[in-house]
DNA sequence: CCCTGATTCGC
DNA sequence: GCGAATCAGG
């Protein structure tokens, strides 16, 4: 594997996009983490725009709702229809390489399934990074990546949670 | 033990 | 230029 211009090309994006190391080498494939380090140094592109995501936003959800214990009482279960919204899969509409210059970059799915995409839907100016949905969330302090994932489960409208 | 990026250095 | 090995951490 040589490092032609579409992968180099790639790998700069994924990184300025903040994935980690091993991430984008697992989305290239064919090369290491290491190899993938020694490239960003190589480019001068130590510096990331966008902070590392450590786990980007990992939508994984149970298929069964929690089995509750003979003893609980019912008030003290989640409602069953709750359970059903949150397994309702987000699904990104961008890859990487389908971004615009006015495509939502919200990051959507685990890097690690071959999920992982971009909300990728229109931004309301030319220069912003987020559509109006993920606008609010992108500029908002998350103590961990599960509350990311909780925030974007619940952010989007109903209708446009299965594209 | 999982992971992160930084650095070194033989190739 | 490349990247495995290593280092220094979280």
């Amino acid at each position: 594997m040589d490092w032609n211009e579409e992968r180099t090309a790639t790998l700069r994006k994924l990184w300025l996009e903040g994935l980690s190391a091993s991430q984008v080498a697992r989305q290239l494939g064919g090369v290491s983490r290491s190899a993938v380090i020694g490239k960003i140094h190589r480019l001068g592109i130590t510096v990331r725009e966008t902070p590392v995501r450590q786990r980007a936003v990992t939508v994984r959800v149970s298929r069964q709702a929690p089995r509750a214990r003979a003893n609980t009482p019912a008030q003290a279960r989640p409602a069953a229809r709750v359970q059903a919204s949150v397994m309702e899969e987000l699904t990104p509409t961008a890859g990487i390489l389908d971004l615009s210059m006015h495509s939502c970059r919200w990051p959507i799915g685990n890097p690690d399934a071959g999920d992982f995409g971009f909300c990728g839907r229109e931004t309301t100016s030319k220069r912003a990074s987020y559509c109006p949905d993920h606008t609010q969330g992108a500029f908002r302090r998350f103590q961990s990546s599960a509350d990311i994932d909780a925030w974007t489960r619940q952010s989007l409208p109903q209708e446009r949670r299965v594209l």
